[in-house]
DNA sequence: CATGAATGAGAGTTCATTCAT
DNA sequence: TATGAATGAACTCTCATTCAT
């Protein structure tokens, strides 16, 4: 099994707020193109994307609303390249894992565990919470495409498992759908100042997720409950 | 262990369209008044709250728009009234499920089969998939109150089964977490016009949820494989 | 000088609401009337003729609104219809002034009195408060006939006096338009409630406005100062 | 007393409209929210402020509705300008007049001369002749606090002349009642384009305001009344 | 007669997008 | 290049008025 867990690049919104992209004239247009998208993307999560306005995401960057458009024709475009760059790092992490050795059901854990990490991360939250219909058809299309790839790598992980018996019988469309919706429901909740750091969600999920709940027999009848905790001022399974 | 899955009423949308409520102007209050929540909630899974005009959910109802206004205050109040019936449905379900005896394992079994259930219902899909930030305070208020409840609910069951030691050792809220957020996902992938039965998405969900993907000791090599259908035209992960 | 000022029936609407006209099915159509154009005056005068639903006066009616159509055709009838009766309560005294007998300055200390008694009702504060373009042309050209009578009743009163050496020289005019100005902005002042009597208004207006406030010469040093009182608690020069 | 009655600006909406004030994109912003304020005040004092449409404004202005979103945040805004810049000329005038010396009566005269002035101006007519009651609770209340200064300032004048013996005994509050009315009413009838010059308006209301229509005694019995003219069209006591 | 229900014709406001400088 | 200003196209909500019972 893949041990290493590699760490996920830290939400960069949290850590550096993207406003001082536009202080200098000379900088790297790519710099700022970025830097919109990390603010839009921020933008869109909190406030939903059709109640952000482009004047909120200029405002944010201390630049004119026209401004943007220098660097997007408009605000679909923008809108759809946070839905490419969050599919590119899922992508990313699904090709790593499939090249790798390991059984199906690994490489499942795996899966949500990457998965998981990218989940907390702003591009990647976009990808699962925003609102497809926001885009136009075609736009729509490409990124149902990305989806679609996503999913079909989790069926056959699921499915090199069923094959290899680490992983009980089922319909792995049934499983995959499960699977993933506990993971992508990740980014309706998770607060990137909230007290749960992406590595424990990931990890956790990951178990959970590949060994379900319910005990192995034969547990040995005391155990020290040392996982349970003061349960922290936290909104519930949605928000 | 509830054996017994009792049927969720289906969804009244796909069977009947609501537009003959308003053929005659004699007709039960209450009853127009359902007939604007169900196109409502059908029109805001379909294209979102914010893109749902007042005339298209008018239109479909032949009337026209200020007649909406005879029965809902504002469009606010038609979604939160979403919100409202959603979330009766759940508690209806829940209330239930805490009366009865079982382990804690049990419990969140039935809890994933009759929340499945739910997520397949209009008004279910409309608690998880519409944005709350499309509420006012006050009204978000009160629906955050009913989802917490939920969680709790949910998290409690688990602490039982911990308790019992029918579910194995582990953060109850994370659990939760994961648990929910499968089942919440369904109402992003459901669709009536499917091929998968609501109750037989909630039975597997179920399972896969409590029992895990893993496969356990001592499995015999050869398995008949029946489950595994042809993949239909189904969209992937999300959609 | 006419001495016996009449007292004017008070403000029907203060003393009793007209919410019992349509308790019995049996009434006589007429009384029915009234009460609607009593209760929109009343409204009318609170929040304005355009923030005056039909709706607010068929509640306050305890009836409904489409009843209000048996009696007016439209909501602008109501208002002429206000604009008529208020006009005639002027018309009724400016005809007794006019029949009886005394100088030019006596007859506008008369017209005074009255007008400021009319002031204080509310028809008459309909004719002089509302606002003219609310009506159709037709309609206002109506209701201006009505005022330009009574303007040019106070304009040959004024002409008199200065015939009769009863009032200064002055441009009539001007001595009307003063003269009106201060009696019509009592309806924008006076309140039912309030403490200042009808008569007592209307008694010291007609004084002040043929007099003037100067003081005659050789007025004694002393004066008891006896009118001057505590100032209440009243809203100012315009409301 | 104060002799130099100061000539008004006169009313800029009617010498020069402010369609020119958008011509050109680069004018000054101040110009611009100040032309709207001048278009506005005159279609409000013409059409009313419920029947004056956004629309209009603009059209007079030759722009389109939303540009006036950039000057002001909503209609009632304008609304409470034109009420601001209408208190603010009353309030200048009334400093002056209070700083000065002179004896009560002396003090309302220059009041009401000054006063009528400011009344054939638009933002003066705005303040008396608009309805309060189409302003939000909050802005009502700051414009009533201004309208109360303005009652406190004449009444104390009246005071201030009962005291010195320069006014005849008398409620103060009735005399600024019926002072303040003859001249608030001016803003009902005066038309720019008509006869009457405000300050010929101004100095007639002052005299006979203060002395009264009363002719003194031992006038000659034949006077040449010159003063009588033709009476124009006007309309009448109101408008 | 009286009423609950329905509607047509707006009005204000918003916002992505584009001029003009 | 970058921006303040301007706009077109909506969309929600309102209300006098009228059906249909």
């Amino acid at each position: 099994m893949m041990r290493a867990f590699p760490q996920m690049e830290k939400n960069a919104t949290v850590m550096q707020p993207h406003r001082q992209a536009f202080a200098n004239r000379r900088r790297d247009p790519a710099t700022k193109r970025e830097a919109i998208l990390q603010t839009a993307a921020h933008l869109f999560l909190e406030k939903g994307y059709g109640r952000t306005l482009m004047n909120d995401v200029a405002d944010r960057l201390n630049i004119t609303k026209p401004a943007l458009y220098h660097y997007f024709s408009n605000k679909e475009e923008i809108l759809l390249e946070c839905y490419r760059w969050g599919t590119a790092l899922i992508e990313d992490k699904l090709n790593q894992i499939a090249a790798q050795k390991g059984t199906g059901l690994e490489k499942v854990e795996a899966f949500v565990y990457e998965y998981a990490n990218v989940m907390t991360v702003n591009f990647g939250r976009c990808v699962m919470r925003l609102d497809e219909s926001d885009l136009s058809p075609k736009a729509r299309a490409e990124v149902r495409g990305y989806k679609r790839k996503i999913d079909r790598r989790l069926r056959s992980f699921i499915q090199e498992g069923i094959d290899d018996d680490s992983i009980t019988r089922c319909d792995p469309r049934m499983a995959a759908f499960s699977t993933a919706g506990a993971v992508n429901w990740i980014c309706m909740w998770y607060k990137p100042e909230g007290p749960l750091a992406p590595e424990e969600i990931a990890a956790q999920f990951a178990r959970m997720l590949t060994h379900g709940l319910a005990a192995r027999r034969k547990r040995r009848a005391t155990q020290p409950h040392g996982s349970r905790k003061v349960q922290q001022q936290m909104s519930g399974v949605t928000s």
